[in-house]
DNA sequence: TATCGAAATAATATCGATATTTTTGACGGA
DNA sequence: TCCGTCAAAAATATCGATATTATTTCGATA
């Protein structure tokens, strides 16, 4: 997400604004599916805007490495691959690690509030209600690494959690993460953030991505076999 | 550099793409100052062409952190900071001692015959000629990565590495490294790579950034408070 | 039947014009 | 003098049309 949030909600958003939520959020859950060709014109009759618009969205869609834009051969939705996946899961372990140790090191009340109610509203929030949960538990992870004071850092953690979600919906409800307790590791890493024992909370945050990526890879390895068959 | 390099580099390449590397050079040589408007319309007088290309430019520039968009206001150049310097060596650190270890580990024949060709013509060209030497310098350094099979981590590595070019650029000719042997650093950390000495070669690269970073910091914050007099 | 190349088609990239929005600056009231 | 307001000016964002470039189709040739 790097385009700059509004100020003033009241405002109408930019038809460059509405295009690029628009088909970021397309690309996220799947319903353009990796390594599709991205035509300005069917983009334009979809979203009801010039091809300026479009374009623009596109390209800044680029830098969150969810399109591919090849020189004079227009745009494509990155393509997915498991060395791609193994590789967004360990840069994401190193680099909320980092980011995580510095938040909790600058940790303050403010902060402590935003964690504990970002928490509240994810574990409310029914899970069959996909996209709402998942915005939400990305607001629940962000915030755990909101106190740190490195935005560079924190805008590659975001990135790096978008891009490891599209592989969340790639794969499906096919996951039912069978005996985890979801709720509970949240619970678990609050509660060490909370405390300020950053040991703890960072074995459990990576335990619980590790955990999740282990699931997934399994998942997408039977797919990718299933599907060269 | 997100944009899709040329494979026939004989074919007239986009205008967009001639933007792109037009304002990026300008923006890392300091041509156009950190925090500068970019007026769609001087732009485009300056590099003659439409309005559209230089969007599209500029947005891609976004995705390098090296122009800020705000929606509805255009487009201007990041600022620039001691804390945004700081936060860019660190990073810088962190993620390139992890590139470092991985391509060291799949480090091959061709990886070292590009090394050692492109450390032999970074030592060759004159300093002088500013602009081809850093161009040289940042090959060398991402030909130590290079072997690395982490596209995403490069990606990163690179975006941090046109960071912080630029504000070598900005502290401009005041840096004269007083004592330093520049080249024999770099000599250094070829030789230990070239070995295969994870340990070594890790400790002169982050040395050798640490040392610069200590310079440009010390320079910085002097012109910092001459200014803000 | 496979391959090459040229024409036809489709798509992208770019331009110039226009609609929106933001910024500026002058004016008048407190 | 200090604000707030409103119109004028400037700049951005967007559109529709066109030029450019890639892709496909289709036949001619080997």
């Amino acid at each position: 997400m790097n385009i700059q949030a509004h100020i003033d909600p009241s405002q109408e958003p930019s038809a460059t604004q509405r295009a690029y939520l628009a088909i970021r959020r397309m690309i996220l859950v799947g319903e353009l599916p990796p390594g599709e060709k991205l035509k300005i014109e069917k983009l334009r009759s979809i979203l009801d805007m010039g091809g300026s618009p479009i374009r623009e969205a596109l390209t800044l869609l680029v830098s969150d490495q969810l399109v591919e834009r090849l020189d004079q051969r227009g745009f494509r939705t990155a393509e997915i691959s498991p060395e791609n996946f193994a590789e967004i899961l360990r840069l994401r372990c190193l680099l909320e690690e980092t980011a995580l140790r510095e938040s909790l090191r600058n940790s303050d009340t403010v902060w402590e509030d935003r964690l504990v109610l970002s928490h509240h509203r994810m574990m409310r929030e029914p899970r069959s209600n996909v996209e709402r949960f998942e915005e939400l538990h990305k607001a629940f992870h962000m915030n755990l690494l909101s106190a740190s004071k490195s935005p560079v850092l924190l805008r590659f953690c975001n990135q790096l959690y978008d891009l490891n979600i599209r592989y969340r919906y790639l794969a499906g409800k096919a996951l039912n993460y069978s005996k985890r307790d979801i709720g509970k590791e949240h619970t678990d890493i609050m509660n060490a953030a909370v405390d300020r024992d950053i040991e703890t909370a960072c074995r459990l945050l990576l335990d619980h991505y590790r955990t999740t990526g282990a699931f997934l890879e399994k998942h997408f390895s039977a797919e990718l076999t299933a599907r060269t068959v």
